[in-house]
DNA sequence: TTCATTTTATGAACAGTGTTCAGTAAGTTT
DNA sequence: AAACTTACTGAACACTGTTCATAAAATGAA
């Protein structure tokens, strides 16, 4: 039946509408500037029509968290380019650092927020991380006995807490504290992040 | 002038009223479920009233930040009783992060949301953290060349960093991706951080 | 005590939020 | 052409933080 065929289509292209403009207007605006109504406005729909294609805005929101997960697995991809398992594991760290400063509202989305876990019924599943955690873990295994751990699966989250609480306490401006020129907190993250890969590495 | 002191005490007591029953309602219900009505509704004041003593949410919420802060370094001073300073960074990372498993909602509130730090007009200052902050870089100061750390700075941000990142993530419910059943999720942050501790010593 | 002034508290309103639902208009099938 | 289905929306609901004119109470001066 192709009408049928058309209206599944022309349901993903609005539904592919909706999250892209509440995309742009998440890096553009802000999460917080950025309400259905405003995002209705955008699309020149009323706020109701999203409420057809989106059971609620968490639901929204982790549909647009999915997209925010393929723009980091996508970096990961370019800029992990070395052959040397301990080469890569740095560039993937420093990755994952750079896409927290240059995006950080999709950061906020993807590993602070609250609201699109609310969208995740499963108690142990989270597709949308799926992707990039394997990269992770995949070059962690392939480190093999190169690195100071025992167990990959701490050595996983070693590198990943390292990573994320570095990012989110800059982003969510606790690094304050510390009282450093603002030029130099990017600096000091950097560092912090290359001592812990020197540290990890037999 | 007995009377304006009478007047300036009674002022400073509506404010801990205040601030009691957010705390209080922040623990119970948690910060989503509070509302500048709700707390009014506790104190059986009406919500303008809330006003007169706070500028505005975020100045509230800044102020029973401070009050978490209170509680997060008396857990230190009661928890961190060892002398040699290796031992007590240990037991400073372990109160924190217990701290964090016992009181999510006020973890919450000194370092992940954004609201109270709208309170925090200057650049680089924070003065509600400030003394467990140094508390931390205190013991680092003592450690001296006992740890593999040339900066004491970036010591302080890799302990800190670990910390916030192991238990924000588990928080906001990103440990999900692991995949681990419910009762091994504490068990591998806590060996993690014992890991962390351990890379760290000479 | 009486009157004027300051302090303290509030009801009602404003503009915003996510969400629901009856009603309408357009598209599709018979 | 009529019946049925799908797509969309305006208006409303219950909530949020916040402001402000108004009222009541406390204080100071006569």
């Amino acid at each position: 039946m192709g009408i049928t065929d058309r209206k599944e289509r022309e349901k993903q292209e609005m539904r592919k509408l909706i999250i892209d403009a509440a995309m742009e207007m998440f890096i553009k605006e802000g999460f917080e500037r950025t309400s259905i109504r405003n995002i209705a406005d955008k699309i020149e729909y009323s706020p109701a029509t999203i409420y057809l294609y989106y059971k609620d805005k968490d639901e929204l929101l982790y549909e647009v968290q999915g997209q925010a997960f393929l723009e980091l697995y996508n970096a990961f991809v370019k800029e992990v380019t070395a052959t040397d398992p301990l080469e890569r594991l740095e560039q993937l760290l420093f990755s994952y650092i750079n896409f927290g400063f240059e995006h950080p509202d999709l950061y906020d989305l993807m590993f602070i927020l609250r609201a699109p876990m609310k969208a995740v019924d499963d108690e142990n599943d989270w597709p949308n991380c799926d992707e990039a955690y394997n990269y992770l873990a995949d070059i962690i295994d392939k480190c093999g006995d190169q690195l100071r751990f025992d167990n990959p699966q701490i050595a996983a989250l070693s590198i990943w807490s390292i990573g994320h609480g570095l990012i989110s306490l800059y982003i969510r401006e606790r690094i304050k504290v510390m009282q450093l020129p603002d030029d130099q907190i990017r600096n000091i993250i950097i560092a912090t992040a290359k001592e812990h890969l020197r540290l990890m590495k037999k």
